[in-house]
RNA sequence: GGGCGAUUAGCUCAGUGGUUAGAGCGCUCCCCUCACACGGGAGAGGUCCAAGGUUCAAGUCCUUGAUCGCCCACCA
């Protein structure tokens, strides 16, 4: 029932009364069984330490808009939403917290940590949830998953066993990227690569048993000193002739004496530095492998925390850059030091803290990825997958191909602990038998322990300290939250899920890694075999923008640069902000955040608000009929209109309805390819423009008419279009439209308007006629009110017009709509008339269709008319040449299709028209 | 070193080979008309980064270059 309304739009108290009311009442609760069409889409999972930030909120808005929009249209739409326990982000936040008390994690022991992590997660875990429901996000909250909660971890666990069985999860020592600050290895996409400056120092190595009597010395060129002292060799090109006679000799390492042989290496680069490179197969990823090739051993000459161990000699315990520091110092007072240079060279940093990566041997668990990537490169490059943006396919495929082992284990506490067991006795690595987990002090580990080792019998086993990526079991995420490996009905109803949404920067992190698990684990169950269709995750991904700071960076809370949603929120109102946020989401470009944008998408909001608001208290005037707003607006007369105005008044609706029918067309169109900001602006247009400016306007007398039958049509006409118009802007504006939706009268069944159909196009709809007849109307009204404008006329000051028109139709059309065209244009009168009109003494606006005369008045400056005819006589001319030079070209005469070719003949002939009559009336002017 | 994207109105950005290239904001002028000044009406404002090319037709496709940004990469 309509009530008071307050005059300007207050988001906050609506939103959080229906935010709260629709996660309360279990809105958005999927049905896994019934018939028709299922539509599913998986959170992607924010990280449980974080709190969403504006990245997020644009990511949440487009899913949610897609979300909504399936489920108004019939589909059981399940959006499941979950958080990422964040191996390594949250063990970072809650060290960090302990560190404020001068706790060490280690001081705690491994099981009170992980404790400790618990509660934290249970003090804080929960903002996110309290954020995205606030926010409007329509997930399913009942099937909220953790992926460190136990029915996940099961899943992990048998994703572990099924990989290790079958031999793509090895164990082994190489070197992998070592994070000394977080003290764990991280694989390779968590290492990034900054320029930075550096220095290349160029060291002489003494060489061994050269030229008698003269010490010889080999230039090495090097960005890391400190490592020198844990060299090998060093090594030439096998063709560079510059260091064939040193070929088989040796050299000695400075400041610790080390004999090294000089060998040949194909990898050198001849033309880097002296063309000589000193190899340290324990801290550094190529001389690694330069090292195994020709067997030389490694010596580690660091710790886990990056400080110099007892093999570093003299400067032992130094931290990696003070000893870095202190044997340049000491190679230039031993005069070994040839020279230096200011380079600026690309350092390895932890993704997460930041700090230079230092490549170190280690003994990790791996992942054999070909075997796995194969598979998802098919489907990928088959189509099975569409990506959007179509680049993106590209950049997944050619990383597909380039795929390396990953480096699956972290030597952290808080995660999915590695399932094997390892034996005292003969050191053989036993998995557990299955993948049943058991809880205990409310949290999961692996049931079936092994007690006896299958090798040797020996009963002494303890289980691998390693835990898994975080990305392991995000991995999972599409089928490990629905049941898997159980043939779950949430499985079987919504796997593979419809659709991914996720930002282009996870694509490698995490959508790969979902499409090449999904493909080979999910098919085991009821979802079918794997590498068939239904073991693919999803099939379509659209890689949305990211948000970036005006300078370009990405937004980032740690850099201080993230923006906070909720901060806007309050502010603006939530749907203004995802408004905002949708209307610039193209695809494919990022985007930069601008407050006018927002202060725009504020004013669309209030522009609705006062739209619906303007319909119900005008309502309170017209009790004089008797009517309610059910006689006006009930659903099922919602649903019959449009009604006919008895008399002449039924144009502008037949034409709003026509709108209406043409705009849900194209944003179907629109949110279907993912075309967020043309959906935005198509209802935005429609609303502001149609329905608003010429729509109530031009219907305001009928909703006030005396005769009960002209009221009681248009009424129930713009009740009939709100409703629809609500519906098209719910998926972008759900709160507002939610509380205006309740506000007309609804089914006593039906409980919000996320439940209620989207408007398809209705052919019933459809009238070209009203459309074309509007279009006119509206240029005669466009047409005065320029001139009026141009006259300099007080805007509230009602003149006589005249118009004119060969064509005997638009005469009629516009005797019929003389009301409307006389309040638009704030006309006194407007005097109808067969042929065109004299311009003398007055100012005419011209089309192919009619003239529009308004005669001056005195003291009007004909100037700015006649400069402003010139100039548009001058555009046409320059029109109507172009015009012509082409319908003379006889190759575009043969070439361009015919319809082409005659739409320009129209065109042209129309331009002639309206330049004849510019000019005439130039002639009449001066 | 590879790859990708951007360059269009003062600003932020749309633009799917085919009329006279659009929007929002800002700006100028008029209006506080009984839904809304977070409003209404009218207007000004663009050699679509540059140079070539393809085409009957190019902001749109191709080539090269410039500037900016991002991603990937084991060159010390």
């Amino acid at each position: 029932m309509p009530r008071e309304i307050p005059k300007a739009y207050e988001p906050q108290e609506i939103e959080e009364r229906w935010a709260k009311a629709w996660f309360d009442e279990k809105l958005f609760r999927a049905e896994n069984s019934g018939n028709g069409p299922a539509f599913s889409i998986a959170l992607p999972p924010p990280n449980i330490t974080g709190s969403i930030h504006i990245g997020h909120m644009l990511e949440h808005t487009q899913i949610d808009m897609l979300v909504r929009w399936h489920r108004m249209r019939g589909h059981r739409t399940l959006w499941l939403p979950g958080m990422d326990h964040a191996g390594i982000a949250t063990q970072f936040v809650v060290e960090r917290e302990l560190g404020k008390r001068n706790i060490r994690r280690q001081d705690l022991g491994r099981e009170e940590f992980e404790r400790r992590v618990w509660q934290w997660k249970e003090q804080n875990g929960g903002v996110i949830r309290k954020q995205m429901v606030r926010l409007g996000a329509s997930c399913d909250w009942t099937r909220e998953r953790f992926t460190l909660e136990p029915a996940l971890y099961r899943s992990v666990l048998e994703a572990f066993l099924r990989l290790y069985g079958e031999g793509l999860i090895y164990r082994g020592r190489y070197m992998v990227n070592w994070c000394p600050r977080c003290q764990t290895a991280i694989s390779d996409l968590e290492v990034v690569h900054v320029e930075r400056p550096g220095k290349l120092w160029y060291i002489r190595y003494p060489v061994l048993g050269s030229r008698a009597g003269e010490q010889e010395y080999l230039v090495v060129a090097t960005t890391r000193p400190e490592t020198m002292l844990g060299d090998t060799a060093v090594a030439v090109h096998p063709d560079d002739v510059r260091y064939h006679r040193f070929a088989s000799l040796h050299v000695l390492v400075p400041l610790v004496g080390r004999e090294i042989p000089i060998i040949a290496d194909t990898h050198v680069e001849r033309e880097f530095g002296t063309g000589v490179v000193k190899i340290t197969p324990a801290h550094d990823p190529n001389d690694f492998e330069i090292g195994q090739r020709h067997n030389l051993p490694q010596i580690e000459v660091m710790t886990e925390d990056a400080h110099m161990n007892e093999s570093a000699g003299n400067y032992r315990a130094l931290d990696r850059f003070d000893a870095r520091a202190r044997i340049v110092s000491d190679l230039e007072q031993m005069h070994l030091l040839d020279h230096v240079e200011d380079i600026t060279h690309s350092v390895g940093i932890c993704d997460r803290c930041k700090s230079e990566v230092e490549p170190r041997i280690s003994t990790q668990w791996f992942c054999r990825m070909r075997p796995l990537a194969e598979p998802a490169h098919q489907v990928v490059l088959n189509g099975l997958i569409e990506v959007v943006p179509d680049n993106q396919r590209t950049i997944l495929l050619s990383w597909l191909e380039n795929i390396r082992d990953w480096c699956i284990s972290r030597q952290l506490w808080w995660g999915h602990r590695i399932p094997i067991w390892h034996c005292a006795n003969c050191q053989g690595m036993v998995p557990a038998l299955d993948s049943r987990v058991e809880i205990v002090d409310g949290h999961a580990r692996a049931a079936s322990v092994p007690t006896e080792c299958p090798n040797c019998g020996g009963s002494e086993l303890t289980q691998d300290t390693d835990v898994l990526d975080t990305w392991f079991s995000s991995g999972l995420w599409p089928f490990s939250t629905l049941g898997w490996p159980d043939d779950t009905d949430d499985l079987r109803t919504f796997y593979p899920t419809s659709l991914l949404i996720s930002g282009y920067d996870i694509l490698f992190f995490w959508d790969a890694r979902m499409i090449m698990m999904g493909l080979h684990l999910a098919g085991a169950s009821a979802a079918g075999a794997p590498g068939e269709a239904r073991t693919i995750p999803f099939r379509r991904l659209y890689l949305h923008s990211l948000v970036r700071t005006t300078e370009g960076a990405k937004m980032s809370k740690t850099k201080g640069t993230g923006i906070d949603p909720l901060e806007l929120t309050e502010q603006f109102g939530t749907d203004a902000l995802r408004y905002m946020l949708a209307s610039m989401a193209a695809p494919g470009t990022d985007i930069v955040l601008s407050e006018d944008r927002i202060l725009g998408a504020r004013a669309f909001a209030n522009k609705i608000w006062n739209a619906a608001r303007f319909l119900f208290v005008n309502l309170e005037k017209i009790r004089g009929h008797d009517l309610t707003i059910e006689d006006l607006a009930a659903p099922e007369i919602r649903a019959a209109a449009p009604y006919p105005v008895p008399g002449d008044g039924s144009l502008a609706h037949r034409w709003i309805f026509s709108r209406l029918s043409s705009t849900a067309a194209q944003m179907n169109e629109a949110l279907e390819h993912f075309r967020f900001h043309e959906a935005c602006q198509l209802v935005y247009h429609f609303f502001w423009g149609d329905f608003c400016d010429w729509y109530i306007e031009w219907v305001k007398p009928q909703l006030a008419a005396t005769d009960r039958q002209v009221a009681l049509a248009a009424w129930r006409n713009i009740f009939a279009a709100l409703d629809r118009a609500l519906r098209l802007l719910h998926p972008v504006m759900p709160f507002l439209t939610e509380e205006l939706w309740h506000r007309l009268p609804q089914p006593a069944a039906s409980v919000s308007i996320a439940l209620d159909k989207f408007p398809e196009p209705n052919p019933r709809w459809t009238d070209e006629t009203a459309g074309k007849e509007m279009a006119t109307l509206q240029e005669i009204v466009n047409g005065a009110r320029n001139i009026r404008a141009e006259m300099k006329l007080d805007a509230k000051r009602k003149v006589a017009a005249s118009l004119a028109s060969d064509d005997a139709g638009v005469l009629e059309l516009v005797e019929r709509n003389l009301d409307p065209l006389l309040r638009l244009a704030t006309l006194s009168t407007l005097e109808v008339s067969p042929g065109r009109l004299d311009s003398a003494g007055a100012a005419i606006r011209s089309t192919v269709q009619f003239d529009l005369r308004i005669a001056y008045g005195e003291g009007v400056d004909k100037q700015s008319e006649i400069a402003k005819l010139k100039r548009e006589a001058e555009r046409l001319a320059k029109d109507i040449e172009t015009k012509q030079a082409r319908l003379r070209d006889d190759t575009f005469r043969s070439r361009a299709p015919a319809e082409i070719a005659r739409s320009l003949e129209l065109t042209l002939a129309e331009r002639r028209i309206e330049h004849e009559r510019l000019v005439d009336r130039l002639g009449k002017l001066q």
